[in-house]
DNA sequence: TGCGCCAAGTGACTGGAATCACACTGGACA
DNA sequence: TGTCCAGTGTGATTCCAGTCACTTGGCGCA
């Protein structure tokens, strides 16, 4: 499959770099179609390559010693993945699957050592990447720390609220694809039947509403945040 | 108090720097002694100095919405923390405070991002360090899913045995200044009891012994290996 | 030498989440 | 339109780790 210079444009982090670089680039590129559940990334391996997502949904999973999956984030079309190597040629620690049917960019990472060389904006870029994603891990490595899961699932849920919703409000949120609850289960290690449970009586508290399958209505978005806080009980 | 470039180079992330430029650093950084419990570092702020540890141990923690303490991680004498901020300008996720009382050199960041101009080798080991970071916080969210809590206790004494001692072996190894149980207890989200119940159990099976408060000896690595993989039960 | 403090050790009790074993549902697809 | 399958919903049971309420131990310091 051929990567065009106009493709990897298209990504943000890459968006700024003069032509020639992008078109160089883009000859040393190959497209990759993923199927559901397709492994792009794999732990413990020093990949050779950055995973641009074009289009579907990626998830960052690890594995516990006893095999139990351990759900990371998620990687939204534009976005990428698999950068640690770039800084010091290290192993990725997790692996990187796909949700969905997806098609990803994959991007050799010697040609972007390469340009982070020249051009110290990608370097800021990626920096900025990465500190993101520790202060994540951080977060979510508190939400860990509840004792009590369904406050851990209204956290989780909050999180999954758009931004903006949060701030203007209006009192409530859309989530659009939201992930499944045994997505939602694993990033959480709780049991699936437990996610469902709290879903239940959320909507029964008029909390949430399912829209088909693709659409999760937040229809009392302080409540929610109230429960994610422990400000009130079930 | 006042700091030389002398100290400064003590630390590996300088010592690669010319003479100028330490000087000019250490006219503006600061001497800071820590007390038990002292905190350098405040989450959810915008630090303004990065923080070198000279003596003592620190540990960086968080908190849970219901007030439990989390452990993240150590910082050893010669290493450092607080650098999530030099890359974007964003907040300090996490609290850093001292487990003992501590020596701190504290740097601004503002000359530090002014050096990262123009030595790319400061750069480099600060993404390093980052990217060694992210793989930590994996590693660890993966104990945390493990639902049997003996075993995450293996999992992280195994962890803390110095990584030489657990290559040569001989079979076993010393953990010096080991952390109290209450420490390993937030780090693993488990109760403080627990910890103490695990500790008995491997000391009564000869796996680790206690040498004083400031050596915990493991006359049995192969074993709590396989304690921590699961490949055995109590 | 004794006091005070913090870490470690220990038993009893209990609540709550995992697990298991199902039934149900809705969308994709032949 | 029927089949299939992933996702969801739900009850019964079990058991394990948290919590509470102590005691014990060890170290520093007045």
């Amino acid at each position: 499959m051929v990567v065009t210079q106009q493709l990897l444009s298209k990504f943000p982090l890459l968006k700024s770099l003069p032509e020639a670089d992008l078109l160089q680039l883009a000859q040393l590129s190959r497209l990759e179609k993923l199927s559901r559940r397709g492994v792009i990334m794999q732990a413990g391996v020093t990949e050779t390559h950055l995973c641009f997502l074009f289009e579907g949904r990626l998830q960052g999973v690890n594995f516990t010693i006893d095999g139990r999956e351990v759900g990371l984030y998620f990687v939204e079309p534009g976005d990428f993945c698999g950068e640690l190597g770039l800084f010091d040629h290290g192993t990725q620690p997790e692996f990187v699957m796909a949700l969905s049917p997806s098609v990803v960019v994959m991007v050799p990472m010697e040609s972007l050592r390469d340009i982070m060389q020249r051009h110290s904006a990608i370097v800021a870029a990626l920096g900025h990447r990465v500190a993101t994603r520790v202060r994540q891990m951080t977060q979510q490595r508190a939400y860990l720390g509840l004792p009590n899961v369904a406050q851990r699932v209204c956290c989780q849920l909050f999180d999954l609220v758009p931004a903006p919703q949060k701030m203007t409000g209006g009192g409530s949120g859309v989530i659009s694809n939201p992930p499944t609850h045994q997505e939602i289960a694993i990033m959480l290690s709780v049991s699936r039947e437990t996610v469902t449970r709290v879903f239940q009586a959320l909507q029964q508290q008029g909390v949430v509403k399912r829209d088909g399958s693709s659409r999760l209505l937040i229809t009392d978005l302080a409540r929610l945040k109230l429960l994610a806080e422990g400000g009130e009980e079930f």
